[in-house]
DNA sequence: GACATTCAAATGTCTGACAATTAAGATACT
DNA sequence: AGTATCTTAATTGTCAGACATTTGAATGTC
């Protein structure tokens, strides 16, 4: 950080510049986790701008959870050790957003959902804890209640599917596959679900469920294939119901 | 976004609280894409803040591409649709971020990005344009030349595992598994490829297209996953060499 | 109708000030 | 000596006002 050279050039806002200058030092290892920015008014002098622009820079990069800020004597810009848990609502907004502003069909959100889960399976067969089974076993429970909204109805589902993913043990692929599956929450959502179609959905959740805890792998995938077909069929109904509500 | 009531209380910044109003009004779709915003000092008076803190959330939310701003009249901010190039960068950021300063293993990595690897191969066997394939098959002559790089390798590996994905035709799949790989560059850095390992990883990869292109997923998938298992073995001798060093 | 000029609105940057926070050091008390 | 309290300096958060820059629209000119 002390050493590097700094000329801002014209062509883009100062800000955008001094904020890119330093996510580079932090990306390849210049700044340390916790180490501490040089203050705000020292970052004036090395860059020759306002204090104005420093701070703009400053809160693009706290925005992406690089830095975080500390007021008072000692205080400062930090260097921020990026947790998945901090991570992970920036992710789910993107991920929510891609969903609902590009127009991704039903059908592609559901073949991507299901694939993150797809190459979860193995791991989890092998992994899954007592207490992941647990959780699987109880949504599946609630999911057979009486008088369950549809709204519950998904929130359960998911719960589930996000257990059996936590049951591969493995942080950076729950992360990736847990976004997968709950930024699709909003689609899900849209669905109606009749008794009939719990009753499928459960049943294959039980399939699901006992394969892993067998750890036959393979009729698990079997199964969540099922299901991925069942839940494009209940997409195509709901979509069918408000063709013909239209016309 | 008119009718909203805004009371920023006083135990958070003012700034984040704002931000925060804001992208929840995006996010429930209170505000579209391309409309805009008030002007800042218009917000300056709705919200009873200055012009600084309102520009401090509104760069928080540039910084999250939610928004774009644009100078003028008939300039401001505006919602951003999001797409997947551009959401790309940051989720690419963060990814490696979370690997290097999660003390996650190669291991761990490496799992994960061979798992969202083989979820994309039943859809990318039955999907794979003859533009995809030829891009992997002119990847493996790559590989294969004299004189290359172990950067220059992986860059050239990297590429190949991304066309495979793309194959799938499905975006949110390719995003979404495309930065699992992506991420996990610094890491493949770090390990050396000798002539004899060069000769493995080629041949895997030719029975991978191979198999692709023949649609035969099953076949594609026990390769891939020999491909996982001698990646592993290959960053094990790494290891043990830097320990015999430092004895 | 085509092109140049002017204008107004908006963001980007600068300056200077004050408020709020916080850890370290100084001080007073026991 | 130890502890509680006060002071202080450093730092970020917010405010206010100004000017610079950009840019589309309106206007004027040929």
């Amino acid at each position: 950080m002390m050493t590097m050279k700094y000329t801002l050039t014209q062509d883009r806002e100062l800000s955008t510049q001094i904020a890119e200058a330093i996510r580079e030092a932090i990306m390849d290892g210049t700044l340390m986790v916790n180490e501490r920015l040089p203050s705000e008014n020292e970052l004036c002098e090395r860059f020759e701008v306002s204090r104005s622009t420093v701070r703009e820079a400053l809160n693009r990069l706290a925005a992406q959870n690089l830095i975080r800020t500390q007021r008072g004597a000692y205080g400062g810009a930090f260097i921020k050790k990026v947790s998945f848990e901090d991570a992970y609502p920036n992710q789910m907004t993107t991920s929510s957003l891609l969903l609902s502003m590009n127009e991704v069909s039903f059908e592609t959100a559901c073949e991507a959902r299901f694939a993150a889960e797809r190459a979860c399976i193995p791991l989890s067969a092998k992994r899954c804890s007592a207490d992941q089974m647990a959780t699987m076993r109880a949504e599946i429970h609630r999911q057979g209640q009486e008088g369950l909204s549809d709204e519950s109805f998904c929130t359960s589902d998911i719960t589930f599917h996000k257990a059996l993913i936590e049951g591969t043990g493995n942080p950076v692929l729950n992360f990736q596959s847990s976004s997968a599956i709950e930024s699709m929450q909003s689609l899900m959502n849209m669905i109606t679900y009749s008794a009939r179609d719990r009753a499928v959905i459960i049943k294959l959740h039980t399939a699901i469920a006992d394969a892993i805890e067998a750890g036959d792998a393979q009729k698990a995938e079997a199964e969540l294939s099922k299901l991925a077909d069942y839940t494009i069929t209940l997409a195509d109904q709901v979509r069918e119901q408000r063709a013909a509500k239209k016309a």
